[in-house]
DNA sequence: CGGCACGTTGAGTTCACTCAATGCACGTGG
DNA sequence: CCACGTGCATTGAGTGAACTCAACGTGCCG
């Protein structure tokens, strides 16, 4: 058996993070302009481009350094404003009644946290940020009140929404109907082409959830976890170090996705090597 | 064991159905009016009573009478409107790429169906009548329009937004870290609570899905959802005939909800009477 | 060094699944 | 009228996938 090494420190993740687009600290009270932000051809709520002069001016955004742990927002508390992730990654996670935690799925840099307030104010989830992170925070009040004057903002809102309906219905989807193995393969397969979207590399990639995330999210234990991506490992499907991880056959991954069963020739020519 | 007989009759239900607040048919295009609805006290887009004069001049909204298994919209198809259920009730499904049915919930009167077209102009699911069912058409571009000029409208958009996320997040929690009988548990509960609201029994009452669907609701077997029923039946917790159900011990339930193993005394009790 | 967080792996169990048979109510057509 | 097919529900027997419990490895940090 390789031998594992979690490659990723775990406390304290001091990995790269993207801080260029944090506007210098100190300066301007954290004030934020779309015109500047490294991310705004992928942000959602960005007028830039679209012929105005950019949402800035007239919202005051600001944006928010975040480290491993800190909370964007907590479940329950009053909804004041949007975010969108620049840089990092944030978990959303839900505490039962009983107690107990309940992932819900994680947003990468240019997704937008938050709609789950416009219901009653209140927050639904909390989030917290999985690593160093850098979010965009946009109140919604404003917002809101520019949005009912420009059609054009308006549907994106709408858009955001329904964003976050589809993603809790896709999970749902996945955990209704499908092994272990499916819901994995397809997480994975998600989660890559989520970054495809932010042009980073889609074969080559780093968890930012743990096992115990992953079996939270997805219905399972992180023993499950843990079990599911050796085999497929062990399959030559990926490579997998600790948190990092290859695609090395996407196909593969597909095929497991939809309930085909591993290869067997898979299995055999990697052996214990 | 005591003989199993289906009180409802299997095909085209014709049961008791308050067709009473359907306008005339035939009369007036099916034109329906805030102020004659049977329903506008309980009803979340009407503005009878809020001081406004309703909606119904501005909207022109209609009502629709379906039969069982008539669909109210289908999955993809454009999103035009919003729906009240006024009498009867729906089911939301979705099929997914490889064609196998996931049932999201059930619509009772009261209840608005159709948010889920908002993000992309197109529904991500199907609804589709239980039972004959009346719904009230509310055209989705003119109510967002009004909205855009009244901040109390737009609020109770959100709010529906936040109810069909909450919605599926519930259901999400229900069914990732429970088992089949203390989602089925809940489920009762959350059915009779929604009831209480409608100012109907919440003691005793009709499923109006089928074992099938409320399998596939909860991430259950149809046979399991049976067996789980007959069982909590059996120890006297609730009382079943077919699709009658009656809830004889709402605090027991509540326990088996949250996990609570069913009372050996209750299991003897009965024996096989 | 010891403690901690995270991950992997094994052994045994169990809950929900699959497959299959049966029962009831209803509708249809001879 | 009965015979038959169909839709829905119940029930049993056997299986298996994921669970629980437990041990251990690794790397980090005080």
């Amino acid at each position: 058996m390789t031998a594992m090494v979690p490659h990723i420190p775990a406390r304290n993740i001091p990995v790269k993070v993207n801080i260029e687009h944090a506007a210098p600290q100190g300066n301007a009270a954290n004030r934020t302009d779309c015109g500047d932000c490294a991310i705004r051809r992928d942000c959602p709520l960005s007028l830039m481009g679209g012929g105005k002069d950019g949402l800035t001016p007239f919202l005051h955004s600001r944006h928010r350094i975040l480290s491993r742990n800190g909370h964007v927002y907590r479940q329950n508390s009053p909804m004041q404003s949007l975010f969108v992730v620049r840089s990092g990654s944030v978990k959303a996670y839900r505490l039962s009644e009983e107690g107990d935690e309940l992932v819900l799925g994680d947003y990468l840099p240019g997704e937008v946290l938050g709609m789950d307030g416009c219901a009653n104010d209140a927050h639904q989830f909390s989030t917290v940020a999985l690593e160093t992170t850098s979010v965009c925070e946009i109140p919604y009040g404003r917002f809101m009140a520019m949005a009912s004057h420009a059609p054009e903002l308006q549907k994106r809102v709408m858009a955001l929404f329904g964003a976050e309906l589809e993603r809790s219905q896709r999970l749902l989807m996945l955990i209704n109907k499908h092994t272990a193995e499916q819901r994995i393969a397809a997480w994975l397969l998600q989660y890559s082409s989520r970054l495809t979207r932010l042009r980073r590399s889609h074969r080559s990639f780093q968890l930012n959830l743990l096992r115990s995330d992953i079996g939270n999210l997805l219905g399972l234990t992180l023993e499950t976890v843990s079990r599911v991506l050796t085999r497929i490992h062990r399959a030559g499907i990926i490579k997998l170090n600790g948190r990092a991880v290859e695609l090395n056959d996407i196909d593969a991954l597909q095929q497991l996705a939809v309930g085909e069963r591993m290869p067997e020739s898979k299995l055999a020519c990697v052996g214990h090597a």
